[in-house]
DNA sequence: CGCACCATGTAATGCGTTACATGATTTT
DNA sequence: AAAATCATGTAACGCATTACATGGTGCG
């Protein structure tokens, strides 16, 4: 799936693996991430399946980098990709459900601690999709106007996690009081 | 992973593969779910770890099952990653998400024909969580009292899917709306 | 002086999926 | 007569993570 993501990136501009690793911290990485060794070994393998074309510049004082670009057959692979509707819901994972599912015999604490520490931390995740997001959004779509169609799909994919971790705090709080109230 | 929601679930009594991966496909499926084939080779590992026990039953005019139960050191692995509180949000990944940010250039009619398909897939899954799921968890409970404390955290996971789908289908009318509007 | 950042990659391992293989019983 | 359910597993493959390996620049 990875694949797809890079051909996204590049689709807007010729990026090194590098790079696109920033791309994607600063833009989808609340949906999707790797690490940057999957980047590199995932932009290898598009390269020599025809989808990419690379060059090496050479940097004076700086490691030489090399620059990714899509090629034809890498639009069309992405457009196609894109063109194919999802019809079925996406199986999730969630560790921390997870726990809480068995957390039966745990102490009553240790749980309500648990509980307390996600809130927070989905408090905080919370400020950056209200606060931090829009500004990126906004400096990455002023750069070029051809973009306001993309930075609209931007501005919606941002507020699924701002409502997300609104709903999630909602829910944290909801089980702190059942958990308080009616755990033994 | 895996390892941990089937040490869980034999936490609760012993099971065999079959009916461990039934036992997942109709509680924890939303959050956490596997294929048999994961299911048996892990059972496999975990009892060559040492975490559980097996005996084979043989039956009649049925293939033989092999029934896994958790001993006492699967049942201290279980307890002792509970006892791990989790400090970091988990990264998640969602593809209808990835597809959305990188539709720019798609066709408005597609992009809305996507939206809708998913509102409804959605209102779906809406139905399973408030209609099917509370109907599961009480009739689990109520074969065993000791499992009160234990239904009351699948409820509150239960209740975590219903704000989900809640939120997704509200998230996506507001899409819906937006694209309509002012998408070219 | 040490840490963060720039910049690239390979190797080993782990987790999960798909495909393969078998066969009886029960339901439609 | 066909499809679903019960029941078990192995083999091949693919995607992702962790660890390894290198080395210069800039900042506090």
């Amino acid at each position: 799936m990875l694949r797809y993501a890079l051909l996204g990136f590049l689709n807007y501009q010729p990026l090194t693996g590098y790079e696109l690793k920033q791309f994607m911290d600063s833009s989808t990485s609340f949906f999707w991430y790797a690490k940057l060794s999957q980047v590199y070994t995932t932009l290898k393998s598009l390269e020599s399946e025809g989808l990419l074309d690379s060059r090496v510049e050479a940097q004076a004082e700086r490691p030489d980098r090399r620059v990714y670009s899509l090629n034809e057959r890498g639009a069309e692979e992405l457009r196609s990709w894109l063109a194919r509707a999802m019809t079925e819901l996406e199986p999730q994972k969630n560790t921390f459900l997870l726990r809480l599912f068995f957390s039966g015999e745990s102490e009553k604490e240790n749980l309500l601690a648990q509980l307390h520490l996600m809130r927070q931390l989905h408090q905080e995740q919370l400020e950056v999709y209200t606060h931090q997001s829009p500004e990126v959004i906004r400096q990455t779509a002023a750069r070029s106007p051809g973009l306001a169609r993309h930075a609209m799909l931007w501005e919606a994919t941002r507020r699924f996690g701002e409502m997300y971790e609104e709903m999630f705090t909602r829910w944290l709080e909801e089980t702190i009081e059942v958990v308080h109230k009616n755990f033994t």
